[in-house]
RNA sequence: CGGGGCGUGGCGCAGUCCGGUAGCGCACCUGCUUUGGGAGCAGGGGGGCGCUGGUUCGAAUCCAGCCGCCCCGACCA
């Protein structure tokens, strides 16, 4: 993509409403303009990278067996009266009347909508289990939208809910995706650590939420520090094999939100604790019959036997995480991508168009960079070389690649890393490579 | 919802107390000079001051009502 042709509206001043470091590096960076409180549109900027989070969750949804089917924002009332949570819910809960003046609502959550279409269409004990999940637009009317995207009214969650023929299916499933969750943060570059958390009327402990550390967080955590040195990744777990000794490896170890927390009753010497913020990025939780039961969701078992479902569900908040990530990985000068979900791979800087050597040099990595699958963007406008790098640092692209007079003639660039800020002046067909090797 | 604050070109702000027909910086456009970390000079374009109604010869400034937004609290991905 040519900077020049591309839609990137980068702010030099902060506005006025932005609190938090995410919300003004958002803005900054030209990924999201405010439509109304709490309600967002996303530029192309932040779209991308709202697609590579989604990307990362598809990939580790699917290797964890769960399939992506897409549900309606707009969802018929009479199905939340089915369940008893039409009446419950509350202002919270955006109610639209039709031109037929049909009670509906916009989806804060979708329980209702997958049981319906699990009770539809299983209905024997041979069809489970089954994970099914969707990335889709909630909308929850929050009484005080703040922080950007942080904690929006309208915002992009992928909800997943499982349904399993009984208790210890059900919690099968859930550790399945206790595992991935974990997997699917440290892919963006986060450290998640899964707290329990209030698993509401049905009791027991399975309910986590996940809570990634960033200074600017919204809630204390305390926390067993081996917990940050554990790498969901290292484990090379076997999605299909027993997950409960992983589970409980994360789950036995102290970790609590500071409403949780009381020093006097830690268990852990101070040592051992590590005393952080965090955001709740994502929250897990197994519920039992309480949307199939009233719902009538129900398979035949082998024997004849009618079975209401034991279900789970399962939500990361994919559009607060664009935030989330900005909060844990920046720095004075702006966003410091994780390469997983960086807008593009590479920020290739002209430092001098018009430039006929300029020109042709950063033409050429542009070409090479394109044919060999790398994402990057061009800066060919007519700018200077301190605006340019101003704006390369504020959106904060993994690699920086900057071209200038002096190199063109000698055949060489500058490699930046974003991260760290280490620079090297290298021959450009070094440079490519060690992107190339650096991001395969 | 309770408490606090703010709405003036795209962004950041001054002007409001003490009414006289809108200003500064950045951004934008043109020209010249400049050119490896947010250039300099010169010349331009763009807003009638959140909305509605009132007071007044005259309202961004005063009065009333409404709307929007931000911050603190309870809730949440």
């Amino acid at each position: 993509m040519r900077l020049s042709r591309y839609f990137l509206p980068t702010l030099r001043e902060t506005p006025a409403e932005a609190r938090i470091v995410s919300h003004r590096l958002m803005l900054r960076s030209g990924m999201i303009r405010r439509a109304s409180a709490g309600i967002y549109s996303w530029l192309p900027l932040g779209f991308r990278v709202l697609k590579k989070i989604e990307t990362v969750i598809h990939e580790e949804m699917t290797a964890a067996g769960a399939q992506a089917v897409l549900m309606p924002t707009l969802q018929l009332a009479d199905l939340w009266r089915e369940s008893g949570r039409y009446d419950v819910y509350g202002p919270e809960m955006l109610r639209i009347a039709d031109r037929h003046d049909r009670d509906m609502l916009y989806g804060p959550t979708n329980e209702e909508q997958i049981t319906q279409i699990v009770r539809d269409d299983i209905r024997s004990f041979r069809d489970l289990p089954r994970n099914l999940y969707h990335i889709q637009w909630k909308f929850r009317d929050e009484i005080r939208p703040r922080f950007g995207v942080m904690r929006g009214r309208e915002f992009l969650m992928k909800d997943g809910y499982s349904f399993d023929l009984d208790f210890e299916g059900a919690k099968r499933s859930y550790n399945i995706m206790f595992v991935a969750y974990l997997r699917t943060y440290a892919r963006m570059g986060l450290k998640a650590i899964p707290m329990r958390a209030e698993s509401g009327p049905i009791g027991g402990d399975l309910s986590h939420e996940f809570i990634v550390l960033a200074d600017t967080g919204e809630s204390a955590i305390h926390a067993d520090k081996r917990l940050f040195a554990m790498d969901p990744r290292a484990d090379g777990v076997d999605l299909e094999g027993d997950l409960e000794p992983v589970v409980k490896r994360w789950t036995s170890l102290y970790a609590a939100t500071d409403d949780k927390h009381d020093p006097a009753t830690c268990p852990l010497p101070a040592g051992d604790l590590v005393e952080a913020r965090g955001i709740e990025v994502g929250h897990i939780f197994y519920f039992g019959t309480k949307y199939s039961e009233p719902l009538g969701c129900a398979v035949t078992m082998p024997d004849g036997e009618r079975r209401v479902l034991h279900g789970g569900s399962y939500g990361i908040g994919v559009s607060r995480l664009a935030a989330a990530i900005i909060e844990a990985s920046h720095d004075d000068a702006g966003v410091v991508w994780p390469d997983a979900v960086a807008p593009f791979d590479v920020g290739l800087v002209n430092l001098k168009s018009g430039d006929a050597d300029c020109d042709a040099a950063a033409d050429d990595l542009y070409g090479k960079l394109r044919g060999a699958g790398v994402e990057v963007l061009l800066d060919d406008r007519e700018e200077r070389a301190g605006v340019k790098f101003a704006d390369m640092d504020l959106i904060g692209l993994p690699w920086q690649l900057a071209v200038g007079p002096r190199g063109a003639r000698a055949g060489t660039v500058e490699l930046k890393r974003r991260a760290g800020g280490e620079k090297h002046e290298l021959a450009a067909d070094a440079a490519l490579q060690r992107i190339l090797d650096k991001s395969a």
